[in-house]
DNA sequence: GAGTTTGAAACT
DNA sequence: CAGTTTCAAACTC
């Protein structure tokens, strides 16, 4: 499978001079004179602050997607950083016979700001799409202009376009300034401030006579995209471009991974993306098989690992330089097709240096010499966004203040070429504690293997193949849906055991979960740990998978797209792309998908006696309602667990002890003890007063709460009944 | 848990 | 594209 992409002697560890090699390029990456050109994705948490770089994506664009379009979203939380490092300038890589870079084409100007919907409530979907340029535009069926790529995942990621216009770089959609609070910078280098008058404003919720702009979304970023496709990513600045080629994108769950081939032009090209993974195939095989449709759901929650070829070259044959020796299986660009059959690495020709640090346990660091160099790149994705990192990695990178030496990047590390202040020094990513943390957690569960880095998990969705393969899904229990405390994630969606990321079975009896009846399916997922019957939507059954894909995807292109568009967080910008068409339901219930999304009905929606609009007094009574119930069970939870660990360490002192040695029931009453109660009797009188309950029924609600506590208090103490033991 | 309701997806 | 059927989830009791 995936090992099949990596050069041959990639693999083999002890050559030493490799990480010199890698060092020289990343020094000259970052020393040069070259210009810089972050694009960043990065959760609001880390203080990246960038500044003027400016990330040009030519693209391309998909059937549906005609513009060139790159979306980028972010993930909260996720520490994604896209960055691309142009030394060289005037370089231009070609795909096909056309200059794949070149910003001739008439501007389009676009539309608009693409959201990347997230399927449900706390899921984000992060997703930075390329779609190929009009210019190389060509039938999907042809294999060649594969280069639509989608990023996917993460959940409540903003989601960025930029679009390449006449002027060497345009960014055309930038959502409304929430990139900044984001942590994502995109700011052109020659942009026109005009430009942006051109965008698309998005349109708020609808008002209640739905009377609204609505945004021209072209193509909403999906979750799916044609997934393993080759895809290409072109940055251009004033000073170069650079183009990168993704080969392979695989996908487990969870995360993606891109591995960069660095031109030797020193330009490097590097972009993380998070998302769901489309569990794509375990084995080769299936990998290839993903690879032939025509499109591959991308990710979503998986980890998808994708390897990135920045090619460097300025001429126009792209696939001149591949490698055999290194790549035996190595395809032009050109030529890629979505229906190669063997996912290989696109290298421009011209000797790359290649370095290959490997994700795999430890062991190995640098293989081989070739020009190229790999480098693991860990990316979030999830609906957290999750950093999905190579399982023994990195470790001591989070020393700020230094540029790490590429050489003693440990295997696996993410290097990122930024110069974002914070964590970020010197065009390294530095790995939050938390992740290293959890990394570590996983590498002690994990076996050192020497298997490639983009080996595949057997079931993408199982938490324990992600092991094997070398990269360790990080996951983090923080999970957070978009929905603050106004909106509450739909808790009862979390099924899955702790640690592995939360999804709702399906029940499928009769769509052998190959329809998109099925929400597995229809996420780009397998099912895993479902309670579905004769489920085929497996890796048991990958082909009958890949026509029903295609099927669903002849029938709609956009079928595994996100429904729900993501603007910014909170709902305030998220929109059912589609719009729902409700009856009966007033959309108020989650028969509604607009409702289910927590987002309000837009003018798109057909719905009839909607309620589900800003102004709804329904609407806001039922919110009112459902966030008195969170506060309250938020509460009470912690008041009663505050309340049970004080019990449980009551001082007992001997003035407490009965002559039988039983402590004495006041001595159960503590000062915390009466604190807590006292938390739980306010939070229900806070309650009876959001729900303007009378003060009769208040008094009731207080006493009965009261009660709760006592018993809770006589429960504890009885536990601890008995001869006082210290 | 069984049965009903609902609206998206699939089908015609 | 509209009308109907199928489907699995949401909801009710
Ligand atoms: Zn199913
Ligand atoms: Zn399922
Ligand atoms: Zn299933
Ligand atoms: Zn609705
Ligand atoms: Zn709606
Ligand atoms: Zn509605």
């Amino acid at each position: 499978m995936m090992e099949t992409i990596e050069p041959p002697s990639s693999s083999i560890a002890g050559d030493g001079d490799v990480a010199a090699d890698i060092q020289a390029e990343l020094d000259s990456l970052l020393a040069s004179t070259a210009v810089e050109k972050t694009f960043m994705l990065a959760p609001s948490t880390m203080s990246i602050t960038p500044t003027k770089s400016v990330v040009t994506v030519t693209t391309v664009s998909d059937a549906s997607t005609p513009e060139p379009v790159v979306s980028v979203a972010n993930i909260p939380k996720s520490n994604v950083v896209v960055s691309t490092v142009v030394s060289s300038p005037q370089k231009i890589v070609s795909v096909g016979d056309k200059p794949v870079v070149v910003p001739t084409t008439p501007p389009r100007t676009i539309a608009g700001i693409k959201r990347p919907a997230s399927t449900g409530p706390g899921q984000y979907v992060t997703k930075v799409i390329i779609t190929k340029n009009p210019t190389l535009n060509r039938p999907i069926s042809n294999a060649v202009t594969m280069t639509t790529v989608s990023l996917t995942h993460v959940p409540s990621s903003m989601v960025q376009t930029i679009t390449q216009g006449s002027s060497p770089v345009k960014l055309v959609t930038m959502s409304r300034g929430n990139l900044q609070s984001k942590g994502i910078v995109l700011s052109p280098l020659k942009q026109s401030p005009g430009m942006l008058g051109n965008k698309i404003a998005i349109s708020p919720l609808k008002s209640p006579s739905k009377v609204g702009t609505q945004p021209i979304s072209i193509s909403t970023p999906k979750k799916i995209a044609p997934a393993p496709m080759p895809g290409q990513l072109i940055a251009q600045g004033p000073s170069g471009v650079v183009k990168a080629t993704f080969l392979t994108m695989s996908t487990t769950s969870g995360v993606s991974t891109m591995t960069i081939a660095k031109p030797l032009g020193s330009q490097v090209a590097t972009v993380m993306s998070g998302g769901k993974a489309v569990p794509v195939s375990s084995n080769s095989n299936k990998i290839q098989t993903s690879m032939q449709s025509v499109q591959q759901i991308f990710p979503g929650r998986k980890f998808t690992y994708v390897r990135l070829v920045g090619a460097t070259n300025t001429t126009n044959t792209p696939s001149k330089t591949i490698a055999p020796a290194m790549m035996p299986k190595a395809i032009q660009p050109a030529t890629v097709s979505m229906t190669s059959s063997q996912p290989q690495l696109i290298q421009s020709a011209g000797p790359l240096k290649m370095a290959t640090l490997p994700i795999a346990p430890a062991q190995s660091v640098v293989t081989a010499k070739p020009t190229t160099t790999h480098i693991p790149v860990s990316v979030s994705s999830g609906p957290q966004g999750r950093l999905l990192m190579p399982a023994n990695a990195m470790p001591s990178l989070r020393s700020a203040g230094q540029s790490p030496n590429v050489a003693q990047l440990p295997a696996g590390t993410t290097v990122f070429a930024t110069t974002g202040p914070g964590n970020i020094v010197q065009g390294y990513a530095v790995v939050p504690a938390q992740f290293v943390a959890q990394l570590q957690q996983h590498q002690q569960q994990q076996q050192p293997t020497q298997q490639h880095p983009t080996a595949q998990p057997a079931a993408p969705n199982q938490p324990n193949v992600s092991g094997s393969s070398g990269y360790v899904p990080i996951v983090t229990n923080n999970y957070q849906a978009t929905s603050t405390s106004r909106h509450p994630v739909n808790g009862s969606v979390q099924v899955e055991a702790p640690g592995t990321r939360p999804r709702k079975p399906c029940n499928c009896t009769k769509s052998q979960c190959l329809k998109l009846y099925c929400d597995c399916f229809a996420n780009g997922e397998f099912c895993s740990n479902c309670n579905c019957t004769n489920c085929f939507n497996n890796l048991e059954h990958e082909s009958e998978r890949a026509k029903a894909i295609k099927s669903c995807l002849e029938r709609n292109p956009l079928a595994f797209h996100p429904k729900i568009g993501k603007g910014k967080e909170g709902q305030a910008d998220r929109r059912h792309n589609k719009g729902c068409n409700c009856k009966r339901s007033g959309c108020l219930k989650n028969y509604c998908e607009c409702y289910e999304a927590k987002i309000m009905c837009s003018s798109i929606c057909k719905c009839v006696g909607c309620k589900n609009f800003e102004e709804s007094p329904d609407r806001k009574t039922l919110m009112h309602l459902a966030d008195a119930a969170e506060v309250r069970v938020q509460q009470q939870t912690a008041a009663k667990t505050k309340l049970s660990s004080q019990i449980q360490d009551l001082p007992s002192k001997p003035s407490i002890l009965a002559n039988t040695g039983e402590r004495l029931p006041f001595s159960f009453i503590t000062s915390d003890v009466a604190e807590a109660t006292c938390h739980c009797l306010l939070a229900q009188a806070e309650e009876a007063e959001r729900t303007n309950t009378s003060h009769r029924e208040a008094e009731q609600m207080i006493l009965e709460e009261f009660g709760r506590c006592l018993l809770e208090i006589i429960n504890s103490a009885s536990k601890t009944k008995g001869p006082y033991q210290p």
